[in-house]
DNA sequence: CACTCTATCTATCATTTGATAGGCTAGCGC
DNA sequence: GCGCTAGCCTATCAAATGATAGATAGAGTG
């Protein structure tokens, strides 16, 4: 049972590694081998610290997608208006990527998720979806939003999240994030009257705290 | 030679299936075996049609993302006001990925874009991102659009056409992309008016044809 | 010192996977 | 009817890959 006590450094390691391996090549484009040799030990001494090859992947999801619907769905149920409420919620995401210690930028896009396995996660992520589209319809019928498929504007904002972090590169000043940019940004699209964003601004800083704490 | 006259229709159903497939599972989640069997053929029977794995990938890319980047960039270099020229973009896009023959809803999450032999195609991609942000910057310039981290507003446009693309479904009313309604909902974050998207849409209308026909 | 547990190693295995070799058959030109 | 080719098959291979077995070294404990 490895899921025990104190982590061991080796462990971390591991997972901060496949993560940043994972993000590039995907689940099937990543071996063990390629795993084992970026942590520096050889490829069966992985499986002392995971069952598996999969049970790597399970713990990335476990740190990346519960935490983030914990998140969202603490900020629906609590108050706020729907604006506020997804702009905290988008500048929440970027920052909680941005301070992962794991490489999760392309957590989505993983082929894994059709494994079997993985049913719990593909789940969540999809329950954030349901969470986001939620919080546009009611926006909507508050009369905050435009009106129009609620559907396909979710998808501009989580795919505007995803590729976003995906190409993020602190090594290029125009590629550096700022997560209330990129929160404002989406939120004019959406909202009927674009002036009003600095009030949904101030309102969405108060509201940020709870994404933060679930 | 396979590349010669007349093409039989196992080829084009190996094609077929295999964009299938690869959009599902990704490049090395999807084996020779399972594309055969999804064709009805047996595995070698593959190697007579083309080359190697690779070489399907490749054929599937040059269907997708070069009439996309000829498209696009005919459009930059011809008449129009960038927000014209976005829009059209846009409704192009949608319009092309839905009427192809292939899967390509996950053309850009491909893992195989880093392979050496595929640079060229993700040179490609890179082209039609970049093409996306002269566009937005040249409507910043001609104050058309809200200033702003251009780059952050590209990754916007093409998450976005990824996202939508990925998760339609012709089987779920409410997933059915309406390409115009697609196009609107972005160019209202970047307009300064978002009054004037009528006039845009009228624009761009003319300009529709020049992205099918490079 | 003897025992135990952790963390690692080398050697190895069974499967999977991309690809090749070579054979069979139906259709077409002459 | 003969020869040729396209298209597909079965059998098979070499490499890659996830995983196991078993040994070893070191630290902690009594």
């Amino acid at each position: 049972m490895p899921e025990a006590q104190a982590l061991p450094d080796t462990r971390e390691r591991i997972l901060i590694e496949a993560s940043r391996l994972l993000s590039i090549n995907g689940y099937h484009g990543t071996t063990t081998r390629d795993i084992a040799a970026a942590v520096g030990i050889s490829q069966p001494s992985l499986f002392f610290h995971f069952t598996n090859k999969l049970a790597i992947v399970q713990e990335l999801y476990e740190h990346d997608i519960v935490p983030a619907v914990a998140g969202l769905e603490n900020l629906v149920v609590g108050p706020g208006d729907p604006a506020a409420k997804l702009y905290a919620m988008i500048v929440g995401e970027f920052g909680r990527i941005a301070d992962s210690p794991y490489d999760m930028r392309a957590h989505i896009s993983f082929e894994a998720l059709n494994h079997p396995d993985l049913a719990g996660f593909r789940d969540l992520v999809n329950q954030f979806d349901d969470l986001t589209r939620l919080l546009i319809r009611s926006g909507q019928e508050s009369g905050q939003f435009v009106h129009g498929n609620a559907w396909l504007a979710q998808q501009m904002v989580s795919g505007f999240l995803v590729r976003a972090n995906l190409f993020a590169s602190s090594d290029q000043v125009e590629r550096q994030i700022n997560p209330r940019e990129g929160a404002a940004l989406v939120l004019r699209s959406l909202l009927i009257d674009p002036e009003t964003i600095e009030q949904v601004e101030e309102r969405a800083e108060e509201l940020l705290p709870r994404y933060r704490s679930p």
